[in-house]
This record gives structure tokens, sequence and C-alpha cells, in this order.
DNA sequence: CTGAAAGCGCTTACAG
DNA sequence: CTGAAAGCGCTTACAG
């Protein structure tokens, strides 16, 4: 069943079913109500790799994440699928499981595909292989690297806002001794955390305390012996602020295992808000990622990418980070006291 | 860059070059060593839409799963996916969001993509998307679909053999009074595991109550409602085995905001063994899904498939679930009195 | 072992 | 508004 098929049974020639298969306005109105009809009598499917082949486009998009298993990305694949859903463009998907030389082959593979642009939503960063894609003109979205100079189109998540938002709402609670987990210093979104945490505390003009800034390895289990350290401490810290959840959970479960009552002795805020913030005991105050909204942008970007004959840098949608308040804040036990 | 400039520069044909690019033994070893070094220096890649519509084949998988978000997926995803990535295969992936209908559109945007196989893993089912998936003689492979009478390819997960684990396990610690938080019954899946817990109830020879028996919604709050209801009857339950992780840890709120205490007051377990079991506290003991090996059996039923020049049923591979153990469940209250 | 040539199923500039 | 024809970049039966 081919496009020929189709023009036989119809009447017509190839080249008009053609252009009655991509709405041309040029056909006779009834012409393509009666190629229609015909098309849905035979059930025809018009083969896509002669299409691509052809058009030299793909209606492909790819997507490359860090980490599949990590819960931060489903809600925002299932966004970008459904954008591209709606525009009948499919998404080929693989993630890197944070190595920077699986995300070449990655791209690779998307390139033999013919992809019409790629996202790469990944913690780990490979220039060359930015710059070798961005050469073949094929479009490209990042996220949060390197500032606004970069040539590549990307996405700039503001951690600066809700970290702000996080640490006004423990100053106000009462909270002056405020400690921070941090993560591993080779990722870009683990800097721009902790500088986020020391601004925040300078904007409340808060004093840190170099004890009080422990790191972990992202993981619950980081978290938790983050938050040993942060207990044996002396004076302890009243509240803590956590790179991200995961370690936000471990701190939960050290903290509970101490003996101590999280809010009551201790408030605990995470990042990234996962889903599981709401699972755990008591849930687990955060800060939101609009990882819905990041999808949106990536996805209209390729888009609008796709659409320029001349690659040109897009603007850089900055996006806002917000405080998801739950029970895993109160005020310091000193502030109850007095 | 394409095929003919590739043999011009190595002074064949764009017949060898083909051949080469193919791995045909036919090519004189000296040859080939030539035409695959010009390869290397010209960083041709071969069209894969050109390819594809030569060959008829795609190279492209499909992956349909019902929900994305659910965190029992992904882990899935990832096999799946590691192991196409292995032989250059590459995945489309879509999923339906419960709904029987998008079944279709998924499959058929597959379908297009000309797909060599589609790997289907939706709670719900649509029958007429099978057969209609089956006569276009596409290789296909669902799971849990209505028993070994299938004509479609199947996989077949045991809930029983984790069910009896779990009630055996609650037996032998000495729990008699044994409720169940069951799914809505419109799912297979959710009605095998309520027959699994019967089975397994009867195979320990105990009692079972209707008013143990309650129906949840599969999430949190399903959970969370029904372990309310069973927390009214008389005599309590104490042990809960619950239909999935998610209702579990519902359960596991709706205790302790009853003040009961988990596991001293009241075992509970939970089926699926999401990553978030080892998050709550206390982390919840679950049935566990192999759902790595159920990838790799769906992959390989679809290769398997997809060799063969007339269709066949391939043999339903049984795959087992077991109990894997945390800290949910101990000695009932009365059985430490005695 | 190698090449010339046909053809996979489309789209589109060109001609009418 | 419509059709004939070329061509996208491969692979493969056929001939040698």
């Amino acid at each position: 069943m081919d496009i020929q098929e189709v023009a036989r049974r119809a009447n017509v020639s190839s080249a008009t079913v053609s252009r009655v298969l991509n709405a041309s306005p040029k056909v006779r109105p009834a012409t393509a109500e009666h190629v229609r009809q015909i098309i849905t009598e035979l059930n025809y499917v018009p083969n896509t790799s002669a299409r691509n082949l052809r058009t030299g486009r793909s209606k492909l998009l790819g997507l490359i994440v860090s980490d599949i298993n990590n819960p931060f990305f489903p809600e925002l694949i299932d966004d970008f699928e459904a954008r591209a859903r709606e525009r009948n463009i499919d998404v080929i998907f693989s993630h890197t499981n944070y190595q920077p030389n699986r995300l070449e082959q990655c791209v690779q593979r998307m390139i033999d595909r013919n992809v019409d642009g790629i996202a790469i939503f990944t913690s780990e960063t490979n220039r060359e292989v930015f710059d070798f894609t961005h050469r073949q003109k094929i479009p490209l979205v990042l996220m949060n690297q390197d500032g606004p100079r970069t040539e590549f189109n990307n996405i700039f998540v503001d951690h600066d806002s809700g970290a702000t938002e996080a640490i006004r709402h423990l100053h106000t609670l009462g909270h002056r001794r405020i400690a921070f987990i941090s993560g591993p210093s080779g990722f870009d979104s683990t800097r721009a955390r902790h500088q986020a945490f020391l601004a925040a505390m300078a904007d409340c003009r808060l004093s840190i305390r170099d004890q009080w800034i422990v790191e972990g390895d992202l993981h619950m289990e980081g978290g938790h012996l983050a938050m040993q350290e942060l207990l044996a401490t002396s004076p302890r810290p009243t509240a803590v602020l956590c790179t991200n959840d995961l370690m936000a959970i471990g701190a939960l479960h050290a903290a509970h295992e101490a003996g101590i009552v999280v809010p009551a002795d201790l408030s605990i805020i995470g990042f990234d808000n996962l889903p599981v913030c709401a699972m755990v005991m008591p849930p687990l105050t955060s800060v939101d990622i609009p990882r819905r909204e990041i999808a949106a942008h990536a996805f209209n970007m390729l888009l609008k990418a796709f659409e320029q004959t001349t690659p040109v840098k897009l603007p850089t949608p900055r996006i806002k980070t917000h405080l998801t308040q739950r029970s895993s804040t109160a005020m310091p036990p000193k502030a109850k006291r007095a």
C-alpha cells in the first residue's frame, strides 16, 4: 500500500495525493475530499522513511537526561513528550548515567537518526559535544550551562530565588543557626545552589559557620552522614538546607535515629520538590524546580530554532524557583521556650 | 556527504562502500580496510532514512507504558533502552496515562515510524489495538494479558509467589489477623494481586474477614482512607498487605496520625518494591517485581519475533516475585505479650 | 570479489 | 488546479 496505489484508486496522480497529505492549499477542495476518502478507505499511512529521505526532516527530537531513575526527570520528559505529540513529532530519548562520554554516543545516535533538534538536561557537561552538535547546525538547547554568555541556546534556572525564600522562611520562624548540606563541587547545579545559599544567608544578615557546611554525595547516604556530622557540632544548627531532596531525606532519617524530632527540634528543607517529598514523614518542605516550565521552554526553543534558516541564539529564559512549604519546618526550640 | 562521495574518494563503487558498511564478507579485506579508512577520514555517517526505506526495517522499537511518573517504570525503561543501545537500536517511547484509547494513538504513531516491534506495559488493556497491531504483523509483547491462552506474545508476572512469601512471613511472625487493601477491580494486575492474597491466606489456613478487605485507588490517598477504615474495625487486624507501595505509604501515614506505631503495633507490607520504600520511615517491606528481568525478556522476545519470517507465538516467560524485607513488619503486639 | 542499475516511497520544481 | 518526472541516499539481485 503506497501512494501510487492510492493515486490509482482515486484517479489522480501521486503528486496530488501527496499534496492532499500535506494539506497543500493548491488542491481543488472536491479533489482533496475525494482523495481523503480513498485514503481512509484504504487505511493508507505514508511511509515515514521515504518522507524523511525526501524532505531532509525527521520530525524527531532528541531528549537526553542524566538519569531516568532520578525522580527529577519523569515529569520533565512527560511534558516534553506531550508537547511533541501534539505536533506529531516523536521523541527519541536517552540518558547518560552522569557520564560525560556517554553524552557523545547519545548525541551521535540522534544525529544518525537525523533529529530536528536535541535538548540536553544533564548535570554533567561536555563542551566538545555541544560544539560538535552546534557545528552540525543541529538545534540544541541546554540547561544552566555557564551563564548567559554561552553561544548555545540555554535555559537558566534561578536557584537564588528559591534559596532566598527558604532562608527567609527559616529566618522568619526565628532560626539563626542554619546549616547547609552541599553536593560534590563538580556539578554546575550543585555549585549554583551552594552560592545561592550563601547569598540568601547574606541577604538575611545571618552568619555562616564553616562547620555547618558539610558536603554530601547527593544520595540518601550522603545526607545521612552529613547530618550526623552536623548533629555532632556545638552549638547545633536549628535548621538545615540541603542541596537536594534525597539528601534531605537521608538527613531526616539520621535525625530520627538520633532521637531528634523534625520539625520540633530541627527544621529541614530540601531542593527539587520531588514527588517523594509528600511521602516521607514529616512531609518535606522543599524548593520547587518548575520542571514542566523548563520542558515547555526547551521544546518551544527547539521548534523555533529549527524554523530559522540561519542559526541564531535565542534569548535565554530565566526560570524562578520557589519554596513549597510542607511540615518539616517549624520554629526553633529556643524560640518556643522564649 | 553521501555514499557516492565516499565511493568516489575510495575509487570504488557505492555498492562496495555499502557492503563495507554492512560488514559483508564478500569484500576483499584490503578493499574493505581502505574504504573504512576513507569513511573515517570523511566522517561519513549513512543516512538512516534512506537505509530504512531500502531495507524496510527501522532498527526502532516502540515502548509504551501507562505512566512515566509512576516510579515503577523508570528502571524498566532504563533496562530496555540499555539493551537496545547495545545493538544500535533506538527506542521510541510513549505513555498512555492509563487511558485505553490513547494506546491506539501511541501504537499508530509507532507503526507510522515503521518500528520493528512494540512492547506494551500498561495496566489497561485494549484488545482491538493488540489485534490490529498483530494483523499488521508487527511483533508485539505484552505483560500479564489474560493468561497463557492469548495469541499475543506475553510475559507472565507471578504475583502469587510474592504474596505467599508476604503472608508466610507475617504468619511466621505470629500474625493471624491480616487485612488487605485492594485496588480498583478494573485492572488485571489489581485483580491478580487480590487473588494472590486470597490464595496465600488459604495456603496458611488463615481466615479472611470481609471487613478487613478494603478497596483503595492505588494512590496514597486511597491507602490512607482504607487504613482509616481498617483501624475502625474490631478486632483490628495486626498486619496489612497492600496492592501497591503508594497505598502502603498512605496507610503508614494514616497509622502514624492515629498514634499507631509501625511495626510495633501494626505490620504493613507493600507491593512493587519502589525505590521510595527505602525512603519512608520505617522503611517499607514490599513484594518486589523484577522490572529489569521483565525488560530483558520483552526486549529479547521482540528481537526474536522480528527475526522470524513467519510470526510465531513465543513461549511465555513466567517471572516469580519475592518479598523484600525492610522494617515495617514485626511480631504482632499480642504475640509479644505472650 | 566488484560494479551498473533498479528501485524503496515519497515530495516538489516545473510545465501546462 | 494537476501531472510527469527527477531525485532524496541507500541496498541488493544480477552479471561478470
